[in-house]
DNA sequence: ATTAATTACATGAAAATACATCTATATGAA
DNA sequence: TTCATATAGATGTATTTTCATGTAATTAAT
């Protein structure tokens, strides 16, 4: 009998420790999915544009792209040609970064803000919906703590 | 002041509901990385492969595609081509499906066999250390009844 | 100052993915 | 049987992502 466990869908659990990859796995994929499809359906960017653009309008001096990089979780090659993407929809604008001639600053426009806005009239309601319960079983705190420390 | 928080990499988390999406997202993203980075330098393929060889691996009879899909949430066109891909590696094998002749069956080989046992041992330990800690902290359990509502 | 190493970002080519559509089989109703 | 609809899977096309590099600017060492 092999001891190995598979990552998803399991239905008998071989370690408690491969339980906890698998819920996570299945419970992002399945979450992620139905996120991604009600933007899609509302003619809507992706969760990643979201994303970049939440966090440049929460900076308000603009950021550079490895600050998304890091904090999103972005492949480097992966950001720059969404950069490119997100700047020709005029969502964000790239300016030259004094003090160091490779960087450049990202900052957001009114019609990225507008979007943005447009976006978390989807999204906001999502994340209610999946995650309302769990809050409301006070149990929001236990799980982001144990979280956390998978994060990096 | 906008009450929308951001997806990912929030430093004042405005919502609990909002804070357990953020953590799972960036758990997962995080966790999943460092797997196929790990699995990658070994020269083995994806943890996808790895959850569809050992999901055939369990059934004794073989699984159709659909199944698959199913269980493991992928996207059906996606899986199309994952498995012609898999298939011309010699890992599994398709036999027509008696009884429906649309259909098909998958069995996984004696190579991808083999193949699944050297990527169990990337892994495996994987998991282990990614997880280890919070099952030692007794919180395994815990973390699965959370996450697991989130599933469908 | 020269050289070497590092950092920030970009890009070509290959691979993967999504979406819509296509073929073939199956099922059910009239 | 015939027609309508559903289901299993494959494929064309467009887009996105990854991988390996490339370029340019900065920093550090000599």
């Amino acid at each position: 009998m092999s001891k190995s466990p598979n990552t998803l869908a399991m239905k008998e659990i071989e370690s408690e420790t491969t339980a906890v990859w698998v819920a996570l796995n299945l419970a992002y994929r399945s979450v992620h999915r139905e996120m991604e499809k009600a933007l899609k359906e509302a003619g809507l960017p992706s969760l990643r544009w979201y994303d970049v653009l939440w966090e440049l309008e929460r900076s308000r001096d603009g950021m550079r792209p490895f600050e998304l990089e890091n904090g999103l979780l972005f492949e480097q090659s992966n950001l720059s040609r969404m950069l490119r993407r997100i700047v020709d929809e005029g969502l964000i604008e790239a300016f030259a970064y004094e003090g160091d001639g490779r960087g450049k600053v990202l900052r957001i426009t009114a019609k990225g803000r507008r979007l943005r806005k447009r976006m978390w009239q989807i999204y906001g309601p999502q994340i209610e919906s999946h995650f309302g319960k769990i809050v409301d079983a006070n149990k929001a705190g236990k799980l982001v703590s144990i979280l956390k420390p998978l994060i990096f």
